[in-house]
RNA sequence: GGAGGGGUGGCUGAGUGGCCGAAAGCACUGGUCUUGAAAACCAGCGAUUCGUGAGGAUCCCAGGGUUCGAAUCCCUGCCCCUCCGCCA
């Protein structure tokens, strides 16, 4: 969520940045809805605080042992009027919450205009794009050697857009998590965190999938609520610190997690219809850092370059993009996606999203840290990004890495992972 | 599933329907003392929000209710703990 009092100084001006993002910002009706709220509330507190004056009279007449009855019959209809304006401040308070919460993080200035993924800027690239001097296979065609990725057993099992891996397939997909996972831990610094693959509500709006995605979500009714499957691992891993006043000497906190991740994928029905790139069920090694605000940008930084480590230590060809501001996320100020090369597709395919939501989710979150200096809690700032999606990553590796005969080479890297294999 | 006990400031922990935004301790900040530090002593120290300011409002798990007035009483939900049962 924004700063409301800075959307409330500068309305016009919060508008125009929201513009880059494609975001209409209703100026007017917020502006209108700010000055009843001003005004209601006003009132509101003054009758609140001529209540309380009265029944503190109240309560020393009697302790006194005057006569109550007229003070009594003094605040007989404040009671009434008080509620009255309660319930108005409360109807426009609820207006105004539902105006911020599905209003966008702004746009960083360093973001690129643009409206789509056609006007995103490429940052770098890595890695040769490998040429086969024969015709290369698609990860399906791979897979399907010893029937080690079977999509007819999943369709029957559950439904499209799920997978049943097998033998060495599935203990590459296995050992790549454990790849990435101990690369995180051991070069980059992160605690390895486990956490709950359903959440609450609550967790959801804190990192902003609530209340305006909840179409892309697998809900899970449970007694007289509802959880939520987890979409990625940011969601529990971010809330780690909702409501939380962290220490500066704990700052930063770096966690790395792998999860199963469950999109419902509501609005790309016929779009990667085919093979692992697109699934309802997909595991993934995430970053997560709550760092203090000065530190966010250097964060988003390193966060990039942990992603492409994994990347240059699996020998696959990738480019790193700077999000135009069309494609940007709803909490993202900045996003760096990585896009690894997709040899059977022609082109790179993203594998890793990573973004800076500065205290776009701690104000939601009501996620802090005590600044030594002032003494006083303070929002931080939280990043997130893919290191990295696992299935797009075996996909990729897959591709990347075949021989004119099926056979896969397994990187040096992935070997200790793979009981010292080779190849596959 | 059954029976009990709890949820109070960064932490621990008192709290009678009005004198409670809340005792006390710890932590933290400033000062005295000290070559410096520790200890001791003194002082300060919750958050959010409205207002230029004085000051006001709100917050004692959450949501309702009773009352002139609720941290305190009642109801519902959530969470935690103990015992019993069941169980990966």
């Amino acid at each position: 969520m924004l700063d409301p009092k800075i959307v409330r100084a500068n309305p016009e001006d919060i508008a125009a940045q929201l513009l880059k993002k494609k975001y209409v910002f209703p100026v007017e009706t917020f502006k209108a809805l700010e000055e009843q709220r001003r005004e209601v509330q006003v009132n509101t507190e003054n009758l609140q605080s001529e209540r309380n004056t009265q029944s503190k009279s109240i309560g020393k007449a009697k302790a006194a042992g005057d006569d109550i009855a007229p003070l009594l019959a003094q605040v007989s209809n404040l009671g009434a009027q008080l509620e009255e304006a309660k319930a108005s401040l409360v109807e426009i308070n609820t207006k105004l919450d539902d105006i911020l919460l599905g209003v966008p993080n702004l746009p960083d200035p360093e973001v690129p205009e643009g409206v789509d993924e056609e006007d995103n800027v490429e940052v770098r690239r890595w890695g040769t794009i490998p040429s086969f001097d024969f015709d290369p296979l698609d990860h399906i065609e791979l897979g399907n050697r010893e029937k080690g990725m079977d999509f007819e057993s999943a369709a029957k099992i559950t439904g499209a857009r799920f997978v049943v891996l097998r033998g060495k397939i599935a203990r590459m997909h296995r050992a790549l998590i454990q790849f990435m996972l101990d690369t995180h831990i051991n070069d980059h610094g992160y605690e390895e965190i486990y956490v709950p693959y359903m959440v609450n509500k609550e967790s959801l709006m804190g990192t902003s999938q609530l209340p305006k995605f909840e179409e892309d979500l697998f809900k899970v009714p449970f007694g007289e609520r509802d959880y939520y499957m987890i979409p990625t691992a940011e969601v529990p891993v971010t809330n780690m610190v909702r409501d939380e006043i962290i220490d500066e000497a704990d700052m930063p906190l770096k966690f790395t997690a792998h999860t199963p991740c469950f999109r419902s994928e509501a609005g790309a029905s016929g779009r990667d219809t085919r093979g692992l790139i697109r699934q309802h069920q997909f595991e993934k090694v995430e970053m997560i850092q709550m760092v203090k605000p000065e530190d966010s940008w250097q964060a988003l930084e390193d966060m990039t370059s942990h992603a492409e480590n994994i990347l240059k230590k699996l020998e696959l060809p990738y480019r790193v993009i700077n999000l135009c501001g069309g494609d940007l996320g709803f909490a993202a100020a900045k996003t760096y996606d990585i896009e690894v090369w997709v040899p059977a597709q022609d082109k790179y395919r993203e594998i890793s999203s990573i973004s800076n939501t500065l205290d776009f989710q701690a104000r939601r979150m009501k996620a802090r840290w005590r600044n030594s200096q002032t003494g006083k809690p303070e929002l931080l700032h939280t990043l997130n990004g893919s290191g990295l999606a696992v299935g797009r990553t075996l996909v990729a590796l897959l591709e990347n890495h075949q021989n004119a005969d099926g056979s896969i080479n397994v990187p040096v890297a992935l070997q200790p992972y793979m009981g010292g294999l080779t190849a596959i």
